[in-house]
DNA sequence: AACGATGGTGACAGCGCTGTCATCCTGCGA
DNA sequence: TCGCAGGATGACAGCGCTGTCACCATCGTT
């Protein structure tokens, strides 16, 4: 560990052999156990709660840790060990409140368990995620969990011989690598296409931001297409920002859609997009739902607050991050959980569609 | 490292000695080293770009780390170099983007030094903040991020003993146990009396969220009350929520002070809870900001696309973190930064106030 | 011609811990 | 009384890497 300020600066340098020469590195376990007048193993099965150590023995021995002020050492533990708490996250973004959620359920199902979350942000750019995945497995985690079903080459590779469980969030459309955990956004398109069909709606539109980063919205917008085909209606008036999703992109690209085009009801990529939607609404006068319907993705506070509560889709982000979390702890457990867990989705009908 | 899997179960344990044992466990240096004829050294002193390395041999190198697929182990690095790249990050919540948002800061300005996050969510809660810090304590990080100025005596000590560089993020107004970024949230609440006081407003409101647990919330709306005291004006009537602050909770608190008083302008204790201000607004057909005028904190995207931009105090939450990565790295790197870096806030008029 | 400076390479000894087996003790059934 | 199961404890040998010297070959300098 790099010191900024050695505390004790080592008066002459002995030659060789400088056993802690830092004298800053804090106590290890031998001088624990010293104190504690019992062997190194036993201050070790002490502090890692493995059996076989008396109630009085053990009882010396925190007394002594409490004395020196040791702090245990993983490092060292997970080497000879060969076992981490460390699990490596790889989420695409922390722009908008979607993957802090996933995340926020990760931490909860590790910190309950003692194992840390080791975070890395893509971008939404596979060759960022490859390359933090290399730097990631470095540590040796105890298990991987990472965004998506989209990976490069190399990035599978990685995942496939890292020999830990691997956890795909968000989207369980496409065969894991090993595990994964979401909901399917295809069906989730599909599934606000017939609700808007059921709701007597026939001319559509869609407001999506760029979605050639972001391929799960992709996917609902597929899906959305796809079931009103079915359903023979024409396929619905598009305005792509271009730009990451935000309530400014949703709001501009609505404005936009309206002005070459006059559609009954409009699916946007997400709740952010839709509630701009809302705003531009709001601001043009635009009556929600008679003078357009409106629906997002997400089921946000923020939506269910909006003069009309938003018509969207909850998708149960915290969910994901929880339950991904207790896949990785159920292997490394042992067990054998189910490798797709679908948490599926709820339409939230709101008042906008 | 646990594996859920065995690739290959050893035929027979061999006696003692089991070097490489699981077999699965990837090559090591020494593997390396034989296939590029060099020494383990070399080999290390490649994969760590520390020089004195002839170009030819690290060619040499790296052709066959590619041919074995190695993986370099920072475990085993760490534990022999006494340096990691790990950075504990111990955050209060992931609940609103606020911390997101620092988050994201503090997870660019490490990785561009391919440095890593690892995460502890305290939830508001300083006793769960210990416990994280003595858990990510045995990771032994290069270097500490936690959040505010409050810690349990023994955190506190922790902090001083742990021998790295330790930030403490969001909050300049306290002395801190090594370094600290952010804002003086005192000063951002007197500066927002100011406003409204230069604006012409005389009588006022306050309405928050749970402040015994956020305690720059608490510490901007002393700095409101105290600035407005010293202006002559009445003490502002207020509403706490006693909730975490949401949209909703901005909103029914909102409604709760109306009904027993008639404040000209309120300053609410984020922009999440003056969104959920401006949208009772919108309901009880309240006109911004001529029949009450609303202000927020943070600068959130929601706030500046609302019918009409909120009067708020933008917070530079990602400059935060990114500043607060980067007196890290410049002490890992030897340098002395000043240790207490004020980003500084900007008041945005919006027209709401 | 002798010299130190520099660049390139390696031997060695741990870093602090845990897996593995061995050992010792105690109590209990035969 | 003896043998033995099972709990408690310890010795030993690494886990895979890097800090620290040591060494050798150049190379330019005086």
């Amino acid at each position: 560990m790099t010191r900024s300020t050695p505390l004790t600066a080592s008066p002459q340098a002995p030659r060789r052999r400088r056993l802690r020469a830092d004298a800053v590195a804090g106590p290890t376990l031998a001088e624990v156990a010293a104190r504690a007048g019992v062997s190194e193993i036993t201050v070790s099965r002490v502090m890692r709660g493995a059996g076989n150590v008396s109630k009085a023995t053990a009882a010396r021995v925190m007394e002594a840790v409490r004395e020196t002020g040791y702090v245990r050492n993983r490092l060292a533990g997970s080497l000879a060990g060969h076992r981490s708490n460390q699990i490596g996250v790889l989420l695409p973004s922390l722009g908008n409140i979607v993957f802090p959620d996933v995340l926020n359920g990760i931490e909860d199902g590790l910190e309950a368990a003692g194992f840390h979350p080791v975070l890395g942000i893509t971008h939404y750019r596979p060759e960022r995620e490859e390359h933090l995945l290399a730097s990631l497995l470095a540590w040796r985690p105890a298990g991987l969990i990472v965004t998506g079903t989209r990976h490069t080459a190399p990035a599978r590779a990685m995942l496939g011989a890292a020999g830990v469980p691997v956890v795909e969030v968000m989207d369980v459309d496409t065969a894991p690598v090993d595990m994964a955990v979401g909901i399917s956004h295809r069906a989730a398109g599909a599934a606000m296409a017939q609700h808007l069909l059921a709701r007597g709606y026939r001319r559509f539109g869609y407001v999506g931001h760029d979605l050639t980063a972001d391929e799960r919205a992709a996917q609902r917008r597929d899906g959305f297409r796809a079931a009103l085909a079915e359903a023979g209606m024409d396929a619905p008036v598009e305005c792509l920002s271009g730009t990451p999703s935000s309530v400014g992109a949703g709001r501009e690209a609505l404005a936009r859609l309206l002005e070459g085009a006059a559609p009954q009801a409009v699916f946007f990529s997400n709740d952010d997009m839709a509630t701009g939607g809302v705003f531009h609404c709001l601001a043009a006068g635009i009556d929600l739902p008679s003078g357009l319907a409106i629906a997002g993705f997400n089921g946000l506070e923020i939506g269910q607050q909006l003069p009309r509560p938003l018509t969207t889709i909850g998708s149960r982000r915290r969910d994901i991050g929880r339950t991904a979390a207790g896949m990785i702890l159920a292997r490394l457990a042992g067990e054998a959980p189910a490798p797709v867990a679908d948490v599926g989705f709820t339409l939230i009908p709101g008042a906008t569609a």
